[in-house]
DNA sequence: TTAGCTGCAAAAGATTTGCGACTGT
DNA sequence: ACAGTCGCAAATCTTTTGCAGCTAA
């Protein structure tokens, strides 16, 4: 993760304020567990600085992914959440149960310079996820369709 | 993608019904545009069925994409997308215009089996998607901020 | 036949917005 | 000084749900 100093940098440098409610919102999603909700990360701002509010969690979790610091998972079960953004990785994420590993997969290395290289897109962030049933959850598939 | 047929199996292989909603759906998608939002989805779809509800369409999203046919895109404007699943690529959002580039990628290839003989994860779908700004936007970008 | 689906309309949530006050730079 | 940002609360929008009536298998 970034320092505050190196984030405070990072945010000017895109031409945005470094507040300590966005100091204290990206703390928050290192520090709120793996993949936490808006909610979850709410909370954990609340611990740096008490007054910090819901809205502004959301605006600063756009800006954040916005400047490719932070990623959106979508969720099965409708939630949003985010992630620090960490290279070299893809989220595994259950469809039942919706827990999330972690899985290196050495194939996404090159992903950012291959496509600077062969398009002309701008690189800042990205979401790889694969959907389907981690090994506990599978046992109880039937068919494709759950068993209760 | 799946004829009705072919459709109509898979579902039932996986438990489910075949219904002619479904199947609607299913078509609409492909006919929606390149990553229809479920409202388009649904428009597609009335054209076919003029009595779909929302709701259905929302369920039939979740139900394919749980099976795997389809993925689905959280995006910067809040809509959520979805995209016939198509392995071996992956999309470029702008974070600006919402433009989505697909692009693709050999390194993903190998995804799906790599993950299943080094995990116990059964992979169902994935969501490959990598955020910043397009040729066009990024050029009225000045550090990181856009220009009006 | 009957478990699973559909459509409806209402409920529940999630996210955004307008605005006056405040604050990094 | 002043453009950008904050917090609040209301507004908006997306998505889900309960249920009575259908329908695929």
């Amino acid at each position: 993760m970034k320092t505050r100093t190196d984030l405070a940098s990072t945010l000017r440098q895109n031409g945005y304020r470094a507040t300590p409610q966005r100091l204290a919102i990206y703390d928050a999603i290192w520090s709120a567990g793996d993949h936490p909700t808006v909610a979850e990360i709410h909370e954990a701002a609340l611990e740096r600085d008490p007054t910090i509010s819901l809205a502004t969690v959301y605006k600063a979790l756009r800006l954040l992914t916005d400047i490719g610091l932070t990623r959106e998972i979508a969720f099965r079960d409708g939630s949003t959440r985010y992630d620090p953004v960490v290279d070299g990785h893809i989220n595994l994420v259950c469809n039942k149960c919706g827990k999330i590993e972690d899985f290196d997969f050495k194939g996404v290395s090159g992903l950012k310079s291959e496509i600077e290289n062969r398009s002309k897109f701008l690189v800042l962030g990205q979401s790889l996820e694969v959907y389907g049933y981690c090994s506990k959850c599978k046992s109880g598939i039937v068919g494709g369709k759950q068993e209760i």
